[in-house]
DNA sequence: TCGGGATATTGGTTCGTACCACTTGGCCAT
DNA sequence: ATGGCCAAGTGGTACGAACCAATATCCCGA
């Protein structure tokens, strides 16, 4: 902490000083923070010079620019060398972002609900027991699963865990919210990570049926895997999403450094 | 710089310090340098410690920890608090870089082919007008498409340019290679970010013909709109990929901070 | 043999400083 | 008016110091 906590005289209205918040880091309160002020300015407005926040904001440059380095990982924000920093158009979605299907329909404002279809335990197999990198003998806890939003069938998905990593999970009759909500409050299971591969697929009967399609409909066919703090494999899933109710949106960017070279450089438009 | 160059005595031959590499900075020549090391690594393997590399590579360790963020934003290693820093496990991909379709298949170690099929001048009318921030009736140039890989067909794109912004594009007669790098080369364009939504389809007549596959298969369409470093929309482009060569994979992570509440808090197994 | 606590080690946060690289805008000569 | 130069201001890089928080390890007592 800033050292002289008796305090100076000096103190203008201005200063807003960044710390309370709970216990989180000054520069993630920050962050969120500026998070917030962004959303009420107009896109490609000029913020205020990372000097100037450290002042008002009782930080350091460093902290400011920690939080700013986020909001531009983001997307939120994005900085011109010499200009400034400018608030960056809205971004249509970050879906780069691990969320469960409860916490992605809330975003969206929808209801979302659950029908169980089924709820046991198998071997893994040898496809479910290479993403979980274990045996195909190892019993999985199996959990398959309608997911709607506002009552309307929105995906079909399956999820594998290891049994022995979730004792006593098979009893719970609360499975038809968030997975990761109890993964995390019984089991300690934090999933920080995931992998995706999303493939095109035209449905069969009976998934068709299910989510309440013709069959020969385009879906989207996802395979998730869910790793923990120390990136070991927990959660395997696999999901049919109905194609017309659902799309991926993504923020892709450019790798430092691009070609600055070439010859023409007129300026931009 | 460091202060003193002059030069301290002290000097092991553990010490590589870091400073070639043309003119690019330490924390990225670093970076590059701890990418290719780390594929010569066990997953799950130890680092050495920030301070440690700090001293091997003669540089701070706020510098070294500026190469390690990126990496473990990259997804290439993970950290864990008073443990140290380790090697992820390989992950599958990192699609949400923004690369051209050249790029992509190189990098899948394709062969990359071009077969044009329109090139012209139109009104952008209202949704390409939309995506790109224009008038309706802006002037655009319009390129479509059909790219292959080892000369099969894999994806029908058709790429908006504003007219004016690209003067003399439409005499060219190279536009069967990278479209992006004439962008940069000739036009000073650098598009290092874009927005995109990937939907699933079923192929109409038309497209599936094009692209070799029995009409009615799945794809994927993608809309995709590309900035520039002002964040300005300057491409607007859509393409169907075939669903059976193609799929898109991607890391997604939880934010920052994760709920830390909840009983049982066992060991981790 | 088995907990459990002290301790060393590791990454995480924060500060402050200095200087570099790029952009912008104004001034001045043309 | 036009073009080019220069100075001020902005983000980018880099250093080093200090302390905090989570983890691993070792050693000791039960």
């Amino acid at each position: 902490m800033t050292p002289a906590p008796g305090g100076p005289p000096e103190r203008t209205d201005e200063r807003q000083p960044v710390g309370e918040y709970g216990r989180l880091p000054k520069h993630e309160t920050l962050r969120r923070r500026l998070r917030r002020e962004i959303g009420h300015r107009e896109p490609h407005s000029l913020l205020p010079t990372e000097r100037e926040l450290a002042v008002r904001y009782q930080v350091s440059r460093s902290t400011v620019r920690q939080a700013l380095d986020a909001l531009a990982e983001a997307g939120a924000v994005y900085r011109v060398h010499g200009a400034g920093t400018f608030v960056a158009a809205p971004t249509i979605s970050k879906s780069h972002l691990l969320t469960s299907f409860t916490e992605d329909m809330q975003a969206r404002g929808l209801q979302a609900g659950t029908r169980i279809l089924a709820f046991d335990e198998t071997e893994a197999g040898r496809r479910t027991a290479e993403d979980l990198g274990t045996e195909p003998t190892e019993k999985v806890t199996r959990l398959v699963r309608l997911r709607t939003a506002d009552a309307r069938p929105m995906c079909l998905e399956t999820a594998h865990l290891r049994s022995a990593r979730v004792p006593g999970l098979l009893a719970r009759d609360d499975l038809d919210g968030s997975l990761y909500r109890i993964l995390e409050r019984e089991y300690g299971l934090h999933l920080v990570r995931a992998e995706q591969a999303w493939t095109a697929v035209t449905l069969d009967e009976r998934s068709a049926a299910l989510l309440g399609v013709p069959s020969g409909s385009a879906a989207f066919h996802v395979r998730r895997v869910g790793m923990d703090e120390r990136d070991r494999p927990q959660e395997a899933t696999t999901s049919l999403y109905r194609a017309d109710r659902y799309d991926v949106r993504l923020t892709v960017r450019r790798t430092y450094p691009r070609d600055r070279s070439g010859p023409p450089r007129r300026p931009h438009v």
